[in-house]
DNA sequence: ATGATCAACCAAAACGTTTTCGTAACAAAT
DNA sequence: ATTTGTTACGAAAACGTTTTGGTTGATCAT
């Protein structure tokens, strides 16, 4: 049923060879014919079957993520704004975006991208959620399969990367709450073997020593990303004989389980005790009260980090780039009360 | 350099054939060569080419969705959730999924569904957000492609479907709201083509009618299912000469902007103001107070929409069902407020 | 007039599978 | 002894493209 190249060639009374070159853009088809293709192609509604091309021609011009799952109900703001990046920007090059989901580190990621590099399901992939050491850069970096990535892990490849600087805009954070006075800051952070933990967690340490605060383990608590996570997190920390006046969290969604907890607790948030978050993701900004965050804009690094990965996969990379983004650092009540 | 089918014929002494019908489990090949066979496809690492698979076979083990990203920004935590449903299960089904995203009703749109059919990139599609009627339903139907929707237009074909009651599930909120005492319940929708919008707004006036309350069009406001379109149509309620006492949204994303509006306000959610939402976003479950919600399993609703169109392509669905799935009222502070 | 160059086209191979059709070997039935 | 049936296997076609390696005929310089 599907109209196919042969049908349009049978149609003009060209060879097959030239329907073909006319369509992909090669020098020697002249250019009346290849106007006549165009149009007959449009005509006919032709549209070339992907796979047949792709066994021949071997880049299935689709780029892969894994969407790391790792609870049961994921539901981050943070990766819908992510993937509509992706997305937008793939389409734009012509790409197509395949998605899967794997909790992080499992075996099934690791076959998932098994199954991709060896089937030729995708040209290259995206990661974030990276960890300090890890395996998915050594895999494909072996391998020399294209990928970029959203923040860089510490292993010893050369690779494209998109990020922001965490742990300087995290120190400024901590500036900010001790330009407010507070002199107790905890952190609530993750599982210390991501990178946005120990990037933030550093700028956490940097900001306390600029100012001459002392360091207490006991204010340093860990969460995973979730509010649920800090929810309990801010409970554990308000709880103390000597509690928090400031809470810096990982992330945004930490902050808001934080607001809930404290809240709950009798605390009144941007008065007695100040909350930061990270991300400054879209969806979120209506919390109670409106939470002070860094603001890195996810929907252009994802748009920027597919162009990167196309150029990588068609080769016109030079050499590789790591780009830093400036994100906004943005104030609001759950730091400086009304 | 990847190893094919032809290695492992070579390596056994085999005919492609053999090996090829030994992996996919087909009757006339004796055990003990299909154990051979298996055995030796591990050890070489052959994964096979989904390309040349697909190519003669006709189906590309992929299903798609399309990602209805209208804003610049999309950041709904239900998409996270949604997508991480449809992965997971289509993970294990065997499937890929690809992703596309478009604004809704778009050209963009359209030419994404054209690729996919034509260019048989997937075996079968999913949608949501559907229109009352659906330009997407009248394609696919006619196309007989398979598809599957979270709700059901109103187009006159039958399809698989999976979808809560949101009409009746969304008079309950409205009884809820009287039994507390609210006589003036206000209600913020979106795009009136939209078949939640429709069925929720439908069980408001339900509601309404079985309390013999009246209908004030004052009351009705248009958002966008975002927290910064509930936040601008909350502002407009409040302003009013004679304000709501309760607003009942359409998603739980326009309750998070109208929960900041009000408190922005001077308002205090719970106590002289209640708020509803619907869908029960795990994400934003600590909003500030937590907000009174319908709670549909969006992950459970994914999963089993992907294992209806397992199915369909499969050929072995019968007739189309369409599953009800019950969700759960969540009363918490936003309307029974400390 | 000869050879060289060039523009425009085409036949056939190749990509890695699945599937169609066939065959060899052997047992069972006539 | 021939047929029939069954089991286990293989040769080759087919899927729809892209790519390789031409060929044809015209133009141009010598």
């Amino acid at each position: 049923m599907p109209v196919s190249i042969r049908d349009v060639a049978r149609h003009l009374n060209l060879s097959i060879t030239t329907v073909s070159r006319a369509l992909n853009n090669y020098e020697d088809v002249s250019e009346e014919t290849r106007q006549r293709v165009r149009k007959a192609a449009a005509e006919l509604g032709y549209i070339p079957n992907r796979a047949a091309r792709q066994l021949r021609h071997k880049y299935s011009d689709t780029i892969g993520y894994i969407l790391p799952a790792d609870a049961p109900r994921l539901s981050d703001p943070f990766f819908a704004e992510f993937i509509a990046g992706l997305g937008d920007e793939a389409a734009d090059h012509g790409y197509e975006l395949l998605v899967s989901t794997a909790p992080s580190s499992s075996q099934v990621e690791q076959q998932a991208y098994e199954r991709w590099l060896h089937g030729r399901k995708v040209d290259g992939v995206i990661l974030n959620r990276m960890h300090l050491k890890d395996w998915r850069v050594q895999y494909l970096a072996q391998n020399k399969f294209p990928f970029v990535t959203m923040e860089r892990s510490l292993d010893p490849y050369d690779y494209p990367s998109v990020e922001t600087n965490g742990r300087r805009w995290f120190a400024k954070l901590i500036d900010h709450l001790v330009s407010l006075g507070h002199r107790r800051i905890a952190y609530i952070g993750t599982n210390p073997e991501m990178k946005i933990h120990a990037d933030r967690f550093a700028g956490y340490q940097d900001g306390l020593h600029t100012h001459g605060l002392e360091f207490d383990p006991q204010l340093v608590v860990t969460g995973d990303l979730t509010s649920e996570g800090g929810f309990r997190a801010a409970k554990q920390l308000l709880a103390l004989s000597q509690p928090p006046t400031a809470i810096a969290c990982v992330d945004d969604m930490t902050a808001m389980g934080v607001l809930h907890a404290a809240q709950e607790m009798g605390w009144t948030v941007g008065k007695n005790l100040a909350v930061t978050g990270f991300d400054g993701i879209e969806g979120i900004s209506h919390t109670q009260p409106p939470l002070t965050t860094i603001n890195q804009p996810v929907y252009i690094i994802a748009c920027r980090l597919v162009q990167m990965l196309v150029d990588q996969i068609a080769g016109k990379m030079v050499d590789f780039q790591h780009v830093q983004i400036e994100p906004v650092f943005e104030i609001r009540q759950s730091t400086v009360g009304k």
